[in-house]
This record gives structure tokens, sequence and C-alpha cells, in this order.
DNA sequence: TGCATAATATGACGATAATCATATTTAATT
DNA sequence: AATTAAATATGATTATCGTCATATTATGCA
């Protein structure tokens, strides 16, 4: 007999609680999110839900690792039509990643950027799935990564993208809360990305090398 | 008469709960701060509580700008000592800053960067106080910034360490997280502190050059 | 010392939280 | 169609939350 067999109406229940729970962590945070809220969102009754979950922090790992997985989804559209428009991997990344769209609204954004200052403080199984998840995102960078960039650069770079939409949300969507975020978007494809003339010095030290 | 007279018993009172409230701001997330709480660790009961503040809220916003200052102090001693020590402003700052400390404590730790996730969704009061704190940590590092440095890489190198830091605490206190902060730490020292030789070019573009 | 007032404590309210035992409904099988 | 097992609903329990009205204590002034 097959390993999989073709998912039964639990299985069903059960995706359509953690995909209720991963659409309303992006906004209301982890402590947020209600066993009960949860399950009136995915049509059910709070009762049912410990025949789904150990607990209410199981639900939250497996809600963040497909809060994560939908992102991921999202963002590689973009990236990809952004690319079939010409532009570097690199930068198709960083436009879609750090894009106005992400201050004003949660989804399609990125679910570490969202969560991060509140994943240190979640259960093992919340823990191990964020360390997945940053991973994830530290893989997609330094793939893109130009060649001629250090690769030991990528948590570097990482870290200015989640700092980046974090502050910008924090400041709101406002003219400052956009400015962040297109001082930092700018400032990073000026700095790594694959220049046309490779051996341009970076604008950090353009004020100091007199051309 | 004059404007400022000797701190009453209230304003001490007062002092010590939003004390205790930015104290456990830290450890708790803004979530977790309950007034109770609070309340028993400043040794009084919970019921005086809205004699001192008009609502949870209200208290909230005075315990991150405290905690602000807070951080603010520490670091500010931290650089200090660095800076004596024969080491630039700019490294003084990043090292303080991103220390390995920061990993598993967050005493001392920036509050922006502890608490950021969950202040797009906290109450007008706190927001208005996240964006005072958020543009004190860019004009901190708009002074420390080499003169040969652009200014316009505030907003990135203020993300890069906002985001270093929660990135490394997700990880956590392991040889991951410690090595992600610590090549974050080294590649912003590297890009963006003043060099010995002003014209050297940046990391990121080494490899591209052939001297 | 006694009085007036400020400051804090007591205790309760309604809401909501996670969890679970049990009843009911739904689906699968004979 | 009847029976069995799985899946979900009902309802209760215990705990904790922010908030507030009221009682008590402590302080400063006469």
């Amino acid at each position: 007999m097959s390993e999989i067999s073709k998912p039964k109406r639990k299985d069903l229940t059960h995706d359509k609680i953690v995909g209720a729970a991963a659409r309303s962590i992006r906004t209301t945070g982890c402590d947020g999110v209600g066993v009960a809220e949860i399950m009136k969102q995915a049509g059910l009754t709070h009762g049912g839900f410990y025949a789904h979950f150990d607990s209410r922090d199981a639900m939250l790992a497996e809600a963040l690792l497909r809060a994560g997985q939908d992102s991921a989804v999202a963002m590689r559209e973009s990236i990809i039509a952004l690319q079939s428009s010409g532009v570097s991997a690199f930068r198709a990344l960083i436009e879609t990643y750090l894009s106005d769209r992400h201050i004003a609204s949660t989804d399609g954004c990125c679910v570490v950027a969202v969560l991060m200052s509140e994943l240190p403080r979640q259960s093992p199984a919340v823990r191990d799935t964020s360390t997945l998840l940053i991973n994830g995102l530290l893989t997609a960078i330094r793939r893109v990564l130009p060649e001629q960039v250090d690769q030991n650069l990528a948590p570097l770079i990482a870290s200015a993208m989640v700092g980046a939409l974090q502050l910008a949300r924090s400041l709101g969507d406002t003219p400052e809360g956009r400015k962040h975020l297109f001082a930092t978007r700018t400032a990073l494809i000026a700095e790594y990305d694959a220049p046309a003339a490779a051996a341009k010095p970076s604008s950090a030290r353009r004020k100091a090398i007199s051309c």
C-alpha cells in the first residue's frame, strides 16, 4: 500500500485551521492568535481544537511554517516577474522584499520580518521553525548575490532587509517610513547589485575616491 | 513660584511603576506586560494603577520611552569606554550595539531591536514613542559615521543593526546566532568604518578589483 | 495632636484565555 | 439501510485580563 493516501476530512480541516492561523498571525502577532478566534475563522467551534493539535504552541509552529511558505511563494512570483522584465536576480529580490506595499500590509510580506522580535520568546517548536525560515532567507540571498560580492556579506544583507522592513513599518506608512525603505533599498542595490562596470567603487567610498 | 517642585510621593511611585514596566517589557514584550504583574513588581497592588495612568496603553508608552533611555545610557557608557581605548566612534557604536552579550539577554540592549516587530500594532501613543526612539538611533549613527561615508547610508546601517540583533536572537545563543552577529558586525566595520587608507575599496568589491 | 487630603489597598466586575470531558453529528463500512 | 468509528460541537472549568468603585492608610498642615 502506498505511503500517501488521499487527504481525509480531518487533514483538510487541519489545513484549514493552520491556514487561518497563518493568516491571522501576521496581523495580530504570536500572542494575538487565540484558539477560539482561529477556529471561528476556520468555520469551526473552539472545542474541537485539541483533536488537531496537542497545544496552542504546536499550532503556532505549524502556522509560522505555513506563513513562511506563503510569503515565499508570493515573493518568488514577484521576483520572476521582475526578472523577466530585465532586472537582475539580486535587484528583483531586494525590490520585492522591500516593496512599499509591505509597509501598510503584511500580506505576502516576509513573515520573519513581521514577527521577528517575538520569536526569541516562543516555544522550542516555534523557535525551530524560525531557524528554518531564517536559513531559507539566507540561502535565497546567497543564491542571487552577484558573483563578485563576498558571500560573507549575506548576513549583513539579510539583517538590513528584515530590519529595514520593520523600521519602515514602525515609522508607519508615512513619508518617513517610505523614505527609510527607499533609502535602504537604493543603498543595497547600489552597494551589492552587479554593476554594469564591475570595478565601480561602492557608493560608501565614492566621496573618498576622487575620479 | 518655580515650575519644578521637589518630587512628591506620587511622582516617585509613578517612576517606580514605569521602571518596573520598562524592565519587564524587555523580557515579556508589549503584550506580555500586565497591569497586576507590573504593580506587584513595583511593590504595590493592582488597584491603585489607574491613579497613575489613564490606561495600560498610556503606561506602555511611558515604559517604552524609559526603556529607550535606559539602553541609550548603557550604550553611551560602553561606547565611551571603547573609544578611550583607541577605537573609532563608529566602530565603538557597532561593537557595543552588536555585542554578543545581547543575544542571550536583553538588558542594556536597544529596546527598538527588542520590540520592533510588535511596535506597528501598538497604540498611537506607543507608536509616537517608537518614532522618537528610531529617529534617535538614526541620529546617533549619523553622528559617528565617518566623514567619507555617504550620510544616505544611515538607514541601511540602522536597518542592518536592528535586524542583525533580532536575527541573532532568533537563531539563539548558539554558534549559528553568534556567527550571524559576528559576520554582520565584521562586515559593517569593514564596509563603513573609517579605514587607515581611506581609498581602500569596500570588501564587497574586493574580489572584483584586482590590485 | 487632630484634621483634611492625597495616595494606596481591597475587592469585584465583565471579558476572554487555554484546556478538556462529554455529547452530537457526520462519514465510512458491512 | 444499519452499524461503527471518526470528527466536530457543546458546555464547563480554571485562570487571568483591564478596569473601576470604594475603603483604608499615610501624609502634610493647622
